[in-house]
DNA sequence: TGGGTTAACCTAACACTGTTCGGTTAATCG
DNA sequence: CGATTAACCGAACAGTGTTAGGTTAACCCA
């Protein structure tokens, strides 16, 4: 195929596709062979568009990150704390299967920083030492990233027949997937409420 | 080269070695062929001792958690929690390389389970209620894998010279490496503490 | 001591991966 | 109308995890 009448690929439209794969089948699960096949495209073409995969991926993840929420900061700081806590992990938990991604680091995204340094600002502002705003900042994002990753409670409903008797404490019951979903969020709740609560 | 009289090859020679590589190289550092090469041996070979990579990688993973100390709950489960939350930060944190596989989940690991099911045993017996016992563990293992993803403090300090005017509230001081390693760690105790004092 | 079995390694290959190079054609601009 | 550029393609490269089939040494039993 020559150069088609009108375009077939954009930035956006690749970046939205690569998301519904990883969505779809995992973060393994998108190659770049793939997406370009599901754009009908071969997958050479995908480099007039994008630098990298990695980049690509970079991209994902700062648009997704995008929607965080650091208004709360003109009420109060804790009340920032929790607004941003919470819809941190509503955008992460919105795409559970790009977190993995993010665990890589160093999370040099610009806005993530942007985000960062405003939150850091808040907290220098209502009276926290730098350093001290710093850590809490960190503990912050601590519980967002922990419960992101989805390691714990909703990580091994995989076969519950398996842990039957051999963990004499754990309940069964808590690994269905939809009980697990809502204790996550639960857990995450819990953590977030005891940790602005201890400070 | 047929069979050598004493073997080249045993499960825990790959495994350390493979550890090592990990440790120096990054996660994305370990192939088979190089593992196999560093060994000595054909890529191939690995296949006798190991059934696959991810197999190698979550032994790997098992035996660095195995060193995670859940006794402090004989005295207290404050103490516990706290003992816990330290080790398991350590273990992890001597072998930072290896967090991003873990991210990925589900942590179908033996010992890990083993390991969740006493806490959550401990917390039962100090009348948590079962629920709220798998909140707190949930909760605990948020801070403790959030601080080891260095997705945070450590995270950025790839060029300090970028950060400078861009964002102004956070320090550049805050970037140095050996600063940064000890704020994670300082953060990581924040969190910690104010979880518990919180609940 | 000899023969069969098994364990430990090998070479070669398969189906992938991300990415690049050089080509081909259509749209677009002067 | 002609030149340039943008958008795609085919083919290839080096690398990945993994498997099949072959070769030889060590081991066990008669």
């Amino acid at each position: 195929m020559p150069r088609p009448s009108t375009p077939l690929l954009s930035p956006d439209r690749i970046r939205s596709t690569a998301l519904a794969i990883i969505d779809r089948d995992g973060l393994d699960g998108l190659s770049m062979r793939k997406l370009a096949a599901e754009l009908g495209v071969q997958a050479a073409s995908l480099y007039g568009h994008v630098r990298t995969k990695d980049q690509l991926l970079n991209d994902i993840a700062s648009s997704i990150l995008s929607s965080v929420d650091v208004s709360g900061f003109s009420v109060d700081w804790r009340e920032g704390l929790l607004r941003c806590a919470r819809s941190y992990r509503a955008a992460l938990s919105s795409h559970p299967n790009i977190v993995p991604f993010l665990a890589y680091g160093p999370a040099g995204r610009d806005e993530s920083l942007q985000r960062l340094d405003l939150l850091h600002g808040a907290l220098v502002e209502a009276g926290w030492s730098r350093r001290e705003a710093t850590m809490i900042a960190a503990g912050l994002m601590y519980i967002v990233f922990g419960s992101a990753l989805s390691t714990f409670s909703s990580g091994f409903s995989a076969d519950p027949a398996d842990y039957s008797g051999r963990y004499p404490h754990l309940d069964r019951a808590h690994l269905l997937p939809g009980v697990a979903r809502e204790l996550d969020r639960d857990s995450f709740e819990l953590a977030l409420a005891a940790f602005v609560r201890g400070l």
